[in-house]
DNA sequence: TAGCGAATGTTGTTGCCCATAGCAATCGGC
DNA sequence: GCCGATTGCTATGGGCAACAACATTCGCTA
């Protein structure tokens, strides 16, 4: 073996988040959304009123990133925002950004039966809970 | 929960890999290494004249992709390039490239035993043969 | 041996994602 | 009423990857 690269966990992680992020993208841009963008709308419709900071502390994007996210959303006519206060602001779905909720969920789903589908079955039920141990504080620690 | 995401394995190695993308990368700074450089160095030690197209292709980085990988490379004096034939060069490292491959191990193999260590006992083993075979052609598929 | 398709290294451009610094306005607690 | 914290935003840059295009060279074949 010439490859001293596939003992690493780590660089196994960047290239299966590589190759999955770039099917995702791929089905996704037919809906002419982005990951981001779709987790966003999943993320708004749990959380109505959720505000532009809360929203990018949950996704871990700051808020810098959030306005050409949301302005994206908002010119797609997917959102609305509405000020809550004088410096916050409101986000929900329009109509239009709930039906593309459930589009782009339809497809998200899809991608991860066939993802999860790949992984030999002794392993399957353990990558959600290794990963998730890998970035949330979940832990065990 | 109001959290629709952490359910979705795609997700969490997105998250997953961004977490640690940025702990390795951050350690590597200080060797002013990216994480692309330092598997190149991997790789090139492991596979003395090496073609740059061949490089690319084992690391998934188009070939246009390799020119300013292998110049800052260049430019340090961690790798030589040296003409096989008209069309093709093959890269060496240099003895200093050598010395920085061992400390970029270091760094590597160090932070991979943290990585590993957050996940759960129970699921540890199961991780990396999971990950790889998300983006090996490696399957029973 | 001449020719032609494939491979190689390269340039240039684009896009996504993330990070930082800074700013004006507003909120909230003392 | 004041001041620190928060919010939304602008501007800028870096890392990484994708694509198209190009000149040169290789290798097979007719």
């Amino acid at each position: 073996m010439d490859d001293p690269l596939i003992r690493f966990p780590g660089y196994s992680l960047r290239r299966a988040a590589n190759v999955a992020g770039a099917e995702l993208a791929g089905r996704l841009a037919q809906l002419d959304l982005r990951q981001s963008e779709a987790s966003a709308l999943l993320l708004i419709a749990e959380n109505p009123e959720i505000t532009a900071s809360a929203l990018g502390r949950k996704l871990d994007i700051q808020r810098a990133n959030m306005v050409p996210l949301l302005k994206r959303l908002d010119d797609a006519g997917l959102i609305e925002r509405h000020a809550i206060d004088g410096k916050s602001q409101g986000l929900m779905l329009t109509a239009q950004g709930d039906t593309m909720r459930g589009k782009a969920l339809d497809v998200i789903e899809q991608f991860e039966v066939e993802l999860i589908a790949r992984v030999p079955a002794e392993h399957r039920s353990h990558l959600l809970p290794a990963l998730n141990a890998l970035w949330q504080g979940d832990g065990t620690d």
